[in-house]
DNA sequence: ATAATTTCAGAACATTAGTGCGGATACGAT
DNA sequence: ATCGTATCCGCACTAATGTTCTGAAATTAT
């Protein structure tokens, strides 16, 4: 391997620069006033020697055709994935209140525990939030003790989702899935095995749509 | 903020793959061909609305001056999490047989879907896979349609873990919790209103644990 | 329907930018 | 010194590339 000369070095650090600070590749005279060098062709040529030397790759014909060679093709980055950082609001348990995020900004919660979770499997959705469970109670739900319930704070759901919802008239709040049926809400079980039950429309509130569980008995 | 027409989205992802393959951005004409555009003002055009939509920075009279905006400028590494890659092999139904990782290395799983999940929800743990649940086969072991079940192929397993057991002498795996007492083996669900079974030592096999259960409704 | 706006076509134009060539300069080897 | 190689200069040339203009077509608003 021949050695660099230290144009070409300089050449070389110009071009690292330059794309750091553009994102794009500089052409052989942006090299030039770059470098303080007086010809375009010095820099062709020596764009050429880099070539050889395998430092540099380089598509000819093609302005601003430079690539430094032992970059990571691709802007994705291979092992970096989108998170979302979900806040964990606390445990909910039967009889325990539902915890809610009651700050009036999502943008400043502070000292609350986040959960890192990959974009892709907890989808679109603002203002998510995580909840952990305590107990069985919600095994009609399909949820048991230990399990993450990842929420987002909505005050409306389409039939069939799944969601928080509080009985007014008794004040409790269970998970079930909601269907709104004229003047009536119909709660059921993901369990099919049990009953499902109507209410009227005014005794039932949305409070938090369930987005996802997650079950960890590592 | 107004809408991106169709061709100016398409103009954009074009983009994006560009720069990914090329390393810098498309030329005018690049786009022209790779869009299937026929005039380059029309190109143009587009490019100063991504521009005034504020999706496209573009560097004005400047060979391949395209940025894409919401990209983080420089070399600089992005904030990353440890994120485990586990192959999604297939799914899981009521009799259907238990998809297992064949390989001999698992390493060179090609063409199989993969899924990224953070390190710090799936714990520690090697020969990870995934297998989508379908049908309410495994209403008892609360798991239902639609589940995806992170599986760690093992042998053997503590009591009290839940795992993937094959009953030799029916030729049927199904997932419960493992109890090992003497030369018997209680198997029960997780949804304790359900009955325990218990089988010969020799009866029954482990295929593999389940470290995670991930539900998504969204 | 009519007008206004947006988008597209085609072509010409003006810079930008890569390349090539003759000749210099520098420096070490012979 | 003399040669040879590497490098540098200037300059011209051509291809690549962004821009603009006129007008048509499509879309949307009035």
């Amino acid at each position: 391997m021949k050695t660099l000369s230290e144009r070409q070095q300089q050449i070389l650090s110009f071009i690292e620069e330059f794309i750091d600070e553009h994102d794009y590749p500089p052409t052989v005279r942006d090299i030039q006033n770059g470098c303080g060098i007086s010809s375009t062709s010095v820099v062709s040529y020596n764009l050429d020697r880099l070539k050889d030397s395998g430092a540099l790759i380089r598509d000819s014909e093609v302005s601003r055709g430079l690539k430094l060679a032992g970059q990571k093709s691709g802007t994705s980055t291979p092992v970096r994935i989108d998170t979302v950082a979900v806040p964990l609001l606390g445990t909910i348990a039967a009889g325990s209140p539902f915890p809610m995020p009651e700050n009036d900004t999502w943008s400043d919660l502070t000292g609350q525990e986040l959960i890192d979770l990959p974009q892709a499997i907890v989808g679109p959705g603002d203002n998510l939030y995580a909840l952990k469970v305590r107990g069985e109670s919600m095994i009609d739900a399909l949820i048991s003790d230990g399990d993450l319930l990842i929420m987002e704070q909505v005050s409306s759901v389409r039939n069939g989702q799944m969601a928080a919802v509080r009985i007014k008239s008794d004040n409790t709040t269970t998970l079930k899935h909601f269907y709104a049926e004229g003047p009536r809400v119909r709660l059921e079980p993901a369990n099919s095995q049990m009953e499902a039950m109507t209410f009227d429309s005014s005794d039932v509130e949305v409070v938090s749509r369930v987005i996802a569980v997650w079950r960890y008995m590592g």
